[in-house]
DNA sequence: ATCATACATTGACATTCATCAATTTGAGCA
DNA sequence: TGCTCAAATTGATGAATGTCAATGTATGAT
């Protein structure tokens, strides 16, 4: 039987609340760079990733990276843990029940770029 | 067994053009006002509704309304028939995977407004 | 033909957004 | 204490977005 993405689900009697939070989440879905930088953390090495590896997959500047990031912290679907001098950004529940209904399932891990 | 969205399944070794049409529907499902004509259109009699039903559920001119539901037809979300004088709207097929991956299932027909 | 209805389209406007360059913060190291 | 590196933040700017009022278009009825 299918484990259904509960972070996510709705009944279709939801109410506004739900629909503006989960619009929100589509929404900072909604950015090619964003969602490439999910799918790239998702991919990562412990499905976990520091800006310095994220930022050159995406020809972006450094702060416009991290500018995305925090975005995406901030509708819940990635996490971060700063570890010395690296900031980590891991997928969230919501998130990785998200990419599982999407079938973005779990990867062969990519190896970590190790630019800094 | 669970039966896939297929629609929008991507690998994570997905093209660029894989990533930005997805992040496309993300974009289009990323508006309140667009999320829940989505929702009302799936819980409406038949799974259709017209532009004079969904218009007061919104609370915005008619206008903006069709202006919400172009955008979601070309993200490729919903499908616009015309009968007469009106148009009806209903998911697409990847609408309706998205929904059911979101456990926004078939719901109890909400019975039709017939404003028109 | 005329008129009313349902919907689409246009133009305008204020707001939000993505991006960059530059600066600041903060942590480890010499 | 300085110095370096990773990341966050700020300010500015051009582009995109959501909305409305007004107009256009097409269909059916009188």
């Amino acid at each position: 039987m299918y484990d259904w993405p509960m972070s996510v689900a709705v009944s279709l009697t939801k109410s506004p609340a739900e629909v503006t939070s989960l619009a929100a989440q589509f929404k900072a879905l909604g950015d090619p760079t964003r969602l490439d930088l999910i799918i790239n953390v998702a991919a990562s090495t412990g499905a976990e990733a520091c800006v310095c590896d994220l930022t050159p997959e995406t020809g972006l500047t450094q702060g416009t990276v991290s500018h995305h990031l925090r975005i995406l912290v901030e509708a819940g679907l990635l996490e971060r843990s700063q570890r010395g001098k690296w900031s980590y950004y891991s997928l969230t529940a919501v998130a990785k029940e998200i990419l599982k209904s999407l079938n973005i399932s779990q990867p062969a891990r990519k190896s970590s770029k190790a630019n800094c």
